[in-house]
RNA sequence: GCGCCUGUAGCUCAGCUGGAUAGAGCAACGGCCUUCUAAGCCGUAGGUCCCGGGUUCGAAUCCCUGCAGGCGCGCCA
């Protein structure tokens, strides 16, 4: 039962439009006070001859209120309708537990993939914050379009290819030692490389030996191939930590190298289809049409490029997944990039260009400007969410210090802080990465939506509480509606996440219903001795908690029933 | 120079497919734990929605001109 729906189709006949159209019309008043929905009648005006809040008062005495729809008032130019408290209390809350786990999801990707390209680690280099927003977002974007039905696949493009690489064996046949790295991992990588480039700086011989090596990957050598796949190997073990922890997975790790002998069909379709052009020694697509500087697509020495290789995988992709949306989760730095390459698919002919999405986001910098690998002031991941897991881990000594698996749980908070945090605000803001922004856990924040999950468990628990028949009309007090709103707003939320790739729009939503349930909590006493009442909170509190943690679960932040 | 993005409370942001007095959190100040988890709740204070034009019955929201900041602009990814 759509509410929104019957109040446009009781409008149709009064407006003398169509229902489709009027729905739209339709907005939320600023104030429960004023009503559920509001239809605004200013447009009318001209059409109907008549001045609007003359036309709301006739609206408002003569529409035949459907179903749910308790009152229509007219307010200015506006009819304020206001819903049966207990008809919404029902039709929302049913859903709830009707759907449980699937609730805010539907069939509506049904049968469709969706290829999301998120994290593209590097090889030998080790995860850092600003890594973070990529991943979380990818990965929250993944659970979202799998929750409407799409069938999502992670990919996780590696940067694993170039003459790095070659460096990379000339550092360790230098200076490395086997064991040291098998100890201390992607760290011990980056010593050796680091003093590659000290060196090479005096010694230009070296880069001579790292090009002859990378030559060797190339070919096939046995040794090179061995070093490299141990590099890859190392580095990916380490990652898969961090992916652990964040509780993220990925279908395909098919990265740079992959790709290596998928571009001569790029480039051979380029050229037949007549796109190719000779410029200054380099082969490009020229854009000038599109006000846009040209797509290289080989260098002048015949190599490919970064965006040769995206043509491959995108057509890969199709190929391979037949994608109805392909995401490329990257920073917008890149902006220019995709914008070229997408371009030049289409110009390929490939109707699905369209289908390419780059989701953009700001970058991340410290609170002293840019982070650097030079500057040293790099932050990793890794300490980042220790510091956050032994924050929260004092906390829970303080506040619970009777809670077992301290532990786990201080995990659960201190890593759904920062992944919340990373996912409450619009994705093309930069972030300035502060350590006591990331470690305060009062306010909008995760451990703030994880205490009211808890809390709501911890009610239900001491309630012993057993689903039972509902007295809707219980729930018609000021505070258990706005719950009930909040709840009721929220799988319109997690489509348009959907649609504008913006997880935010879901955590704010999770947010909307804490803030509800926390002055409900506060206001209205859920055990209370009146049965009816008691057990009609009591579900109010269990769709609360369910809906938490659904919406929790799709950007990535554990619920834990106590904290 | 050109292109893209951003500009809303001291700070971080929502609101931007036009609508009713511009909303949160943090920070500040003041209240609320002998009732269900105080990681909570309530209150006070805080705003030329960057400036200027335009469109409209109505603009933080749409269009144009500026200003400020970020990013990018052929052989890196």
């Amino acid at each position: 039962m759509d509410f929104k729906q019957a109040i446009a189709a009781a409008l149709s006949t009064p407006a003398g439009l169509p229902a489709e159209e009027l729905y739209t019309w339709l907005e939320t008043p600023r104030s429960p006070e004023m009503g559920d929905y509001a239809f605004p009648c200013f447009k009318l005006a001209r059409t109907l001859k008549n001045a609007p809040p003359a036309i709301a008062a006739q609206i408002a005495a003569s529409i035949v209120l459907p179903q749910g729809v308790a009152k229509a008032a007219q307010a200015g130019g506006y009819v304020n309708f206001f819903l049966d408290k207990a008809a919404r209390a029902k039709a929302v809350l049913e859903r709830v537990f009707d759907e449980g786990e699937r609730y805010g999801g539907s069939d509506m990707g049904k049968g469709r993939n969706v290829c999301i390209d998120y994290s593209s680690v590097n090889i030998a280099k080790p995860l850092h914050i600003g890594h973070l927003p990529t991943t979380v977002i990818g990965a929250a974007l993944y659970r979202i379009y799998n929750h409407l039905g799409f069938h999502s696949v992670g990919i996780n493009h590696l940067g694993d290819w170039g003459t790095q690489f070659g460096k990379m064996i000339v550092a360790f046949k230098r200076w490395g030692d086997r064991d040291t790295i098998e100890q201390g991992g992607v760290d011990e990588l980056v010593k050796i490389y680091v003093r590659y480039h000290q060196e090479s700086d005096q010694n230009p011989a070296l880069d001579d030996e790292a090009r002859a090596w990378f030559k060797r990957i190339e070919d096939g050598d046995a040794e090179a191939l061995e070093l490299y796949e141990w590099f890859k190997e190392i580095t990916l073990k380490e990652v898969a930590q961090a992916y652990d922890i964040l509780g993220i997975r990925f279908d395909s790790y098919a990265g740079e190298s992959f790709y290596n002998d998928k571009m001569g069909r790029v480039v051979d379709e380029l050229k037949e289809k007549g796109l190719l052009k000779l410029d200054q020694g380099a082969q490009i697509v020229d854009l000038s049409d599109y006000k846009m500087p040209p797509c290289i697509i080989l260098r002048s020495d015949g190599a490919t490029l970064y965006a040769t290789r995206d043509i491959a995988a995108a057509l890969y992709r199709k190929d391979t997944y037949d994608f109805a949306r392909c995401l490329y989760v990257v920073a917008y730095q890149q902006d220019l990039h995709f914008r070229q390459w997408f371009k030049v698919v289409e110009l390929m002919g490939y109707d699905w260009a369209k289908d390419l999405v780059h989701v953009s986001f700001g970058m991340v910098s410290g609170t002293e400007g840019a982070f650097s690998t030079r500057k040293g002031n790099m932050v990793k991941l890794r300490d980042v969410l220790s510091a956050a897991c032994e924050k929260t881990y004092d906390i829970i000594c303080e506040k619970s210090p009777d809670l077992e698996d301290k532990e786990v749980v201080a995990k659960q908070v201190g890593v759904g802080a920062l992944v919340w945090n990373s996912l409450y605000n619009g994705r093309i803001k930069d972030v300035v990465f502060d350590w006591d922004l990331v470690l305060n856990f009062d306010g909008e924040t995760g451990p703030y939506a994880q205490y009211t999950h808890a809390r709501a468990c911890s009610v239900l628990r001491k309630a012993d509480y057993k689903p039972g028949a509902v007295d809707y009309a219980r729930l018609t007090d000021a505070e258990s509606s706005a719950v009930i709103v909040a709840i009721g707003a929220f799988p319109d939320a997690v489509v348009e996440a959907m649609e504008k790739n913006e997880p935010y729009l879901v955590t704010r939503s999770v947010m909307n219903i804490c803030t509800a349930f926390n002055k409900f909590y506060y206001e209205q006493r859920i055990m209370t001795d009146d049965a009816a009442v008691r057990q009609a909170r009591l579900a109010l509190t269990d769709a609360t908690r369910r809906v938490i943690a659904v919406g929790l679960g799709l950007i990535g932040v554990a619920a834990p029933e106590r904290m």
